[in-house]
DNA sequence: GGGAATCTCCCGC
DNA sequence: TTCCAGCGGGAGATTCCC
């Protein structure tokens, strides 16, 4: 949605909207470009995924000015200065350079859709694409030439190409001939690194060395036998270092390869005018960070510019410029790294439903723990992602005593996270477990370390075990991160943990299998809570659907909850009428009927503070309301420091690629 | 101030 | 008709506690 510098054509709008699949990629080579984009555009244009990525560009474009208004203020000195810094710095660079290895890249070509066609040769020749209506993954050379590719979400792609056939993904069938393509890279580098089913890296010197090949020779022998062993074709790149090499195996796509010499002329030449989008690593912010600010579109113009890179970006950003203007990059074989993470997402049609949103959770979690158990991995860290109607993307993240890998434990923490942010409407939810155990052996440790997380899961640092606090953990009351609360009082009335706890909590979960099941308990922990209301005000409640049980309990489910939505002076009569004032609003009016009732709250606040004595405890409304304010100034904070701040650039990227790469 | 936790962002396949 | 994935990695910023 790159309403970019290039966008003076209001004619034309959708010459402006870039997104991955509008790129040209290997095969897509006289694809009618700007017909591809409108029809990508027109498509897209008004739909809410269309709205995010605009906020997107407009966080990206106010990090660009940001950084633009740091450069115009660079003095001259300041400019010199950096430029020293750069220099000296590309000297050191430069001494790590190492032409001795021969690295080489083999990517398969299209490669699920390759295998898709050879289990059926019917889809030989026709333009084909493997995924679904949402997504496809990849698409042959056929469908490439209409401009469809991977990442594509399929209805555009059908728009694309109406004759498109779609096959569905079969991991397994992939996962097989990947394992006969790494037998073959292991006769060449049985030390090579899989990068992902369809790529490797391999170091060949020792095997160009042996056999007295060159790497070129190695390429040819490695990519026949591949195909002997598969009937796939692949492509190679040859290079001193992975960096170079992976750029390289895209240049002859498909079934061929290019060879850049190990020779540090041949590099620099090769390296002078690529550009920088060719670089892994370097993808559609940093491109633009650096050619709107900065004007840098070529590998070549990273040295030109050095002293600008150093002034603007962080030292592990910067380092990484200067390699790729160097052409440096990886000519050790790292070692093995260990997993860091395990995760399970899954989208849906956006709702707002929370006995499916729950039940998302339960299937969730169970995948993970499965998965986790065939891994012999236990976390501690769980991760709950959120992908709301809108598109935008949450994280709440939980660090906890022990380490944790069963479905019981694992629902019990996410439904809490989830819990915190009811009610939401989402089309995303995933769970992400990290921080394993390190011996891997399954067996939960016990870390003692004091925590913040502790402290807020347990009510206390002293790590009492977690079974102990399943009431407490089950408590509504944490969900306010307070330990203090075990109970709300609901006007007058108090409601116990055990009747507002967690609906998924470890005693009586109903099964994974069953939805039905977790709709059933659901519902009657609906009607549990809507009990203790019950014996408030009979009047409100007129007994008729789930709906709208659901409907009217709703309000109290949101106190325990979120901490927003204190509003316990304002009932509804007949489901639209506010007993405090009359006003009429339907359930249907959530965020008006929200304000109402937040103002009769603030009324009461305002009253209590006047006719309070100063010396009594502060009402527990006030702590709630304050805890939720505080929460979400911080949550602002972030929102406007991780976009308005142009000034770091996030190096992760630059450096998990080049730990995959270099 | 340091360390841990949390969250967002970027990237690639 | 359908209407933008799932997974993994990691840096940087911020917040909080000690």
């Amino acid at each position: 949605m790159a309403k970019s510098e290039s966008s003076g054509d209001t004619s034309r709008p959708w010459q402006s909207y870039h997104t991955a699949y509008t790129n040209a990629k290997a095969g897509m080579e006289g694809v009618d470009k700007e017909k591809v984009q409108k029809i990508v555009y027109e498509m897209s244009k008004g739909s809410k995924y269309f709205e995010n990525e605009e906020r997107k560009e407009a966080f990206i474009k106010q990090k660009i000015e940001n950084m633009r208004a740091q450069f115009a203020k660079l003095t001259a000195a300041e400019i010199s200065h950096y430029q020293k810094v750069a220099d000296k710095r590309i000297l050191e660079l430069e001494a790590t350079r190492d032409l001795t290895r021969i690295w080489l890249h083999v990517d398969m070509d299209a490669f699920y859709a390759a295998v898709e066609t050879l289990s059926n040769p019917l889809l030989k020749g026709k333009p084909m694409a493997v995924g679904g209506m949402s997504m496809i993954s990849t698409a042959n050379y056929e469908a490439r030439r209409f401009g469809v590719r991977a990442a594509m979400p399929g209805f555009i792609a059908r728009r694309l190409c109406p004759e498109l056939i779609f096959v569905p993904t079969d991991f397994k069938k992939y996962t097989y001939y990947s394992d006969l393509t790494r037998k073959v890279f292991q006769k060449y580098d049985p030390n090579f690194i899989a990068a992902s089913l369809d790529e490797a890296y391999l170091d060949i010197t020792t095997a160009c060395l042996e056999r007295g090949m060159t790497g070129g020779e190695i390429g040819e022998e490695l990519r026949k036998s591949v195909y002997e062993e598969t009937g796939l074709t692949c492509s190679a790149g040859l290079a001193p270092n992975r960096l170079l090499a992976k750029v390289c195996s895209d240049i002859n796509k498909p079934n061929g390869q290019f060879v850049l010499p190990n020779d540090r002329t041949a590099v620099m030449t090769f390296i002078s005018s690529l550009p920088i989008r060719k670089i892994g690593g370097i993808g559609k912010v940093t491109e633009h960070l650096l050619r709107d600010v900065i004007g840098i579109t070529t590998c070549e113009e990273m040295l030109q510019k050095s002293g600008f890179l150093c002034a603007l970006f962080s030292r592990s950003s910067a380092d990484f410029f200067l390699c790729v203007g160097l052409g440096l990059g990886g000519t050790n074989t790292p070692q093995v790294k260990l997993r860091k993470s395990i995760s399970n997402e899954r989208t849906f049609p956006a709702t707002d439903d929370e006995a499916f949103l729950f039940q998302k959770l339960v299937d969730l979690a169970e995948m993970l723990s499965t998965d986790m158990k065939k891994e012999s991995l236990c976390g501690r860290t769980l991760t709950l992602k959120l992908k709301t109607a809108s598109f935008e993307v949450r994280t709440r993240a939980v660090t906890l005593q022990n380490y944790i890998c069963s479905n019981e434990d694992i629902l019990k923490n996410a439904s809490k996270l989830l819990k915190a942010e009811l009610p939401i409407s989402l089309r995303l939810i995933g769970l992400r477990m990290s921080q394993f155990n390190e011996d891997k052996d399954g067996n939960p440790s016990d870390p003692t370390q004091k925590t913040l997380s502790n402290f807020i899961i347990f009510g206390d640092a002293t790590g009492r075990n977690m079974d102990d606090q399943t009431s407490f953990c089950s408590d509504f009351s944490d969900d306010h991160f307070t330990t203090e609360r075990r109970t709300v009082s609901v006007d007058n009335h108090e409601i116990h943990q055990n009747d507002l706890r967690d609906p998924l909590e470890s005693n009586g979960i109903p099964s994974a299998n069953n939805s039905n099941d977790v709709l059933r308990y659901y519902e009657n922990e609906l009607e549990k809570n809507h009990g203790s209301l019950d014996n408030k005000s009979e009047a409100e409640f007129d007994g008729s659907s789930l709906d709208n049980l659901k409907k009217r309990t709703n309000l109290l489910d949101s106190e325990a909850v979120s901490s927003s939505n204190q509003n316990e002076q304002c009932f509804w009569v007949d489901d639209y009428k506010c007993l405090l004032c009359g006003v009429e609003l339907p359930p249907t009016f959530v965020e008006e009927r929200q304000e109402h009732a937040d103002f009769h709250l603030a009324e009461k606040l305002q009253k209590e503070e006047s006719d309070s004595n100063p010396r009594s405890p502060i009402p527990k409304q006030r702590i709630i309301q304050k805890d939720h304010m505080k929460s979400q100034t911080r949550h602002k904070k972030k929102h406007k420091s991780s976009h308005g701040d142009g000034k770091h650039l996030p190096i992760d990227t630059f450096f998990v690629k080049s730990n995959q790469n270099f």
